[in-house]
DNA sequence: GACCATTGTGTTATCGTTAACGCAAAAGGA
DNA sequence: TCCTTTTGCGTTAACGATAACACAATGGTC
């Protein structure tokens, strides 16, 4: 392989120092136009490239982030990682890629990968609640960011930044929508138990029966894991009940798909006998055949907002207020599987949603 | 931020030199056993962890690999970078994720950033026909290896190895199967013109028009760019026709969903008046209220081999042989949009493909 | 013209490792 | 016992960049 070009060859050419060399490439004050053009020619004829790994050491900067991520084998992800990605490389950052496979083992050992090889900070998309890696970094000061997902930790809470969908509101929305198209019987299917996402779902969804005094019912709620078998499972449940469901909100897509399975396999007409509603919008919900109704958030846009501000912080120091949390707006999304009859509805619902996203005051503003 | 712990700290600890302490971490010879252990225990107490950057400085080697594709934003090659980072990480390896939206300015970019940051590797997912860039790390041995798509100029076929599925098989077992039912006016819509893996498959169904003596006619060959929308266009253009196809080949899901929505739009029945093959069989055409027959890879597994043999390239040195063609086998997989009926058909089908992959000669096997 | 600030450049240290080399002490062979 | 080899370290030099400091040469001010 071909010997690399170093600053001292360019140096030795254009007869100077290393150090002007550096000066030069670095666009630094203190050296002589004419000298500069000289180098930036030399370095351009022998195409120089510089050695990040050199500059890192000394610099102790790597303008690398460690992206954190359960799957990547998951649209929802996948948009999130896109948005990530794109940006980053905007800012002039790469992203190292980390599918923990929700196992917080795994996570540790990539957080201390990730720190060996010297990222300036990590993007966690889906922490675990009570994440102990999370929480040690916390407590550290290293850089991170939590997106998606959160933790309630107060050491968390105080000193990372957070960026997310308002699930809360999400989750009103979609049990608000089902019933104002009369229903009353409404059931909802949980996510992992070890996410905030879908707590907060299932908050937002309790909050809207007392706001239209339906009754909840506890065999209503049935718990599961975000993947497709148990929102399957889910639906069968209430189908086989004395008294069904006649409509029900799966805490995320997958899992609605489960549903609309299990729902079709009894026979069951949707949406005339059975309504449904998922959450995400990802990429199949829209496509012909399938047509979910769901709460759709912008991923990507979430995505490149939380590398935007991991990388003020990280290139900011240390002034800034931590604790912040940025609230994107969520909205829902009629299509076939319930309210696509009502016409005007649709626009209604948009309509509501014209804020873009709120940030919430940081809590330590001092 | 806390001061990091360095090879000298244990040192100053354990009485000794850092280089003593370099040679009990990396377990080296020429030290004695009681030293190394002393020395591992301090370098535990403190929670000592190495700086690859330090190392990699010295030694040429990060440990990290280029991963190059147009978007993560696409399930097909979602999959196979599960696979990719999943057996990097077995092997060691972290994965800097470069989505380059098909452009060969950023691809350049992305590579040069690579290199600068000190990859050992680049693996390339989407190569483009005549990719420069691509000939250029070829002709200069820089370590990289083609998955999925590939590039048939000589010097990469002569010193780059490939893995892929056998596409030219799969477009044969594609259209093979819409002329067993009965299908004699087959469209077929091709990907994208810089790409390998459309031109071979649709030479695959062109084979199998030979082979079964099918009329080729012009009008049936539609060309598409991979998008759900030229899918769309495609399906239009045929169904359109004085005499259209009974049944549509697209060379990817994406395309073929297109066409399921065009077809369907126009009133047809599938699979009762319109049969629909595509390829790739990534999540969504499995599921419930789509169901498409489709041809399948093992997407997974080739990003994982992909891995294998670029480490075991940069790791054994240049002894190896290049210009390695491993092709999988590629699967039918029949579902509701056409042959699902034909019981024991599919049976016999998957028969047909019990052989795991082949691995073409080493072109240069001296 | 004397004095001080600024400019342009070189010298040397530094980042945290590994590697080459040196050298005494121990071990082995005759 | 003497010589040679091996073992167990330490010393010093890389790797390729930035940064601190030194120091002439220039420029501006009074």
């Amino acid at each position: 392989m071909k010997k690399r070009i170093t600053i001292k060859d360019i140096a030795r050419m254009a007869n100077v120092s290393h150090t002007t060399v550096s000066r030069a490439l670095n666009n630094k004050s203190r050296i002589r136009t004419e000298t500069k053009e000289r180098i930036l020619s030399i370095a351009r004829e022998l195409n120089y490239q510089p050695d990040f790994i050199a500059r890192s050491l000394v610099m102790r900067r790597t303008k690398t982030l460690g992206l954190v991520i359960t799957t990547i084998a998951n649209p929802f992800y996948t948009e999130l990682a896109q948005g990530i990605e794109t940006t980053a490389r905007g800012l002039g950052y790469n992203i190292i890629l980390c599918s923990t496979q929700n196992d917080l083992l795994n996570e540790k050992q990539y957080i201390d990968m990730l720190r060996s090889k010297g990222v300036d900070g990590i993007i966690f998309t889906s922490a675990q609640l009570g994440d102990p890696n999370i929480c040690a970094l916390a407590e550290e000061g290293f850089p991170i960011i939590l997106v998606n997902r959160r933790t309630y930790h107060p050491v968390v809470k105080e000193r990372v930044d957070y960026v997310g969908v308002d699930n809360t509101l999400g989750g009103f929305l979609a049990v608000e929508h089902l019933v104002r198209l009369g229903h009353k019987r409404i059931g909802m299917i949980g996510g992992s138990s070890e996410s905030s996402v879908g707590f907060e779902r299932l908050e937002g969804g309790k909050r809207a029966f007392e706001t239209y005094q339906i009754e909840k019912r506890d065999e209503y709620f049935v718990e599961g894991d975000f993947l497709k078998e148990s929102g399957y499972q889910g639906a069968r449940r209430f189908l086989k009940m004395a008294e069904p469901p006649t409509a029900i909100f799966a805490t995320n897509d997958y899992m609605a798909l489960g549903a609309y399975q299990a729902i079709l396999e009894e026979g069951v007409k949707i949406p005339e006998e059975m309504a449904l509603v998922g959450f995400n919008d990802i990429e199949f919900t829209s496509m012909k055949g399938i047509e979910l109704t769901t709460i759709g958030q912008k991923k990507f846009e979430m995505g490149a907002l939380a590398v935007k501000m991991l990388v003020e912080r990280v290139e900011g120091g240390e002034m800034k207020p931590l604790g912040k949390e940025v609230l994107l707006k969520p909205e829902l999304i009629i299509r076939r599987t319930c309210g696509f009859h009502l016409k005007g509805y649709q626009i209604d619902s948009r309509k509501r949603h014209g804020v873009n996203h709120i940030i919430s005051e940081a809590r330590h503003p001092k």
